[in-house]
DNA sequence: CACTTTCGCTACCAGCGGGTAGATTAACCC
DNA sequence: GGGTTAATCTACCCGCTGGTAGCGAAAGTG
């Protein structure tokens, strides 16, 4: 009981933290800011956070594993890689849009990270390129995608999809459903793969 | 000869400042640090530059203009739509690498330009998207593309060519100019164009 | 060589904001 | 209901940094 409620106050001072972050930057935000924000004052964010640091680290950090647990879960699915590529990527593109805030603080905040969360973020950014190229690499292997250069493809795959952070605007014109099948549908016309058509 | 001077001191002082700002961030940059950089002090700095904003302003925006710059060459160009967005994409592509600390501030900074100057640069931002979707729509039309979703692909394909700044290192495995083909290549695979090796 | 102009520097200020110490209040428990 | 503990606030500090005023030195000029 305690806990829960330490941790839910936790939760609220990331979604307040997140929020400003986003609007106004990591630096353009104060920790009175998003105290004010929270109806409370700036040492009690200290009780859960130890530092400013710490609370972005905990705003990125658990979104790029997010990341990578969608990638994983696509690989880990029975089928063959068409099948698995459709699923990283529609999981992944769910995962950008959805934490669509994180994702873009932590690209844009990257260099006010303590350097002991950002080393912990690349590890898991690697881990995502691994199983992406892994992914493309099994595919070609298979006969099913056609890449003259598995690693780029990966990078740009990547890019394609993390870009949407960017653009995205909830109440867009394509639901996420929607937009998770396209990207879906780009990945696999990178990956030469033939006959979407077919799959539809 | 005394403009070219100043225009001189002008430039030295942007490339301290895109060096310091790519390296530790905007806010983590201080003025002093880029005049000490350059073997000078603060106040020299503001006979340039009104304020440190207008210094990230002047770092940012010449750099979108470039890009668009691009993508209007490719379509200028005299040819077929897959002429030209090949040549767009790659002259895109080249501008990304060529000025990867510009582009790279311009995505993580935008929160600290002043309201005009990034007013100014989404207006440049919007000519690109118009331009590229042009360019989609008249391959479509000429029977050269085929894409469900013109807007979305422009995306896609500006988000996979601009997503380079993050991973491209200099002396990496590719060339330029390679890297800007194979960028050329994925576009268009993703408008869908066929018989990528009869280009070749 | 005096006079002026140009240029950059020394020295400073003021506000901001992360972080903390200690008081204060509320909750809990015999 | 007194006493203890946990939670949060008030009030403060201090280092940092963007920005500026005014000085001094050098260089150009007749």
């Amino acid at each position: 009981m305690r806990d829960e409620i330490i941790a839910y106050k936790r939760e609220r001072i990331l979604e307040e933290a997140v929020k400003l972050f986003y609007a106004r930057g990591f630096t353009g935000t104060t920790l009175d800011d998003i105290a004010a924000e929270l109806g409370v004052t700036k040492p009690f964010i200290y009780t859960h956070f130890r530092s400013k640091n710490d609370l972005l680290a905990a705003v990125c950090l658990p979104t790029i594993e997010m990341s990578v647990a969608a990638i994983q879960r696509g690989v880990d699915t029975a089928g063959s890689p068409t099948e698995k590529l459709r699923l990283a990527v529609e999981g992944f593109t769910r995962v950008v849009i959805e934490r669509q805030p994180n994702i873009a603080i932590f690209f844009r905040e990257e260099k006010n990270l303590a350097p002991e969360a950002l080393a912990e973020i690349v590890q898991t950014q690697k881990k995502f390129d691994r199983l992406l190229s892994k992914l493309l690499t099994d595919g070609v292997e298979a006969g099913e995608f056609d890449i003259p250069d598995v690693s780029l493809a990966a990078l740009a795959i990547g890019g394609m999809i993390s870009w949407s952070y960017t653009w995205h605007r909830p109440n867009g014109r394509l639901s996420i459903e929607e937009l998770c099948g396209r990207m879906a549908d780009f990945a696999l016309q990178m990956a030469g793969v033939r006959l979407i058509a077919a799959m539809a």
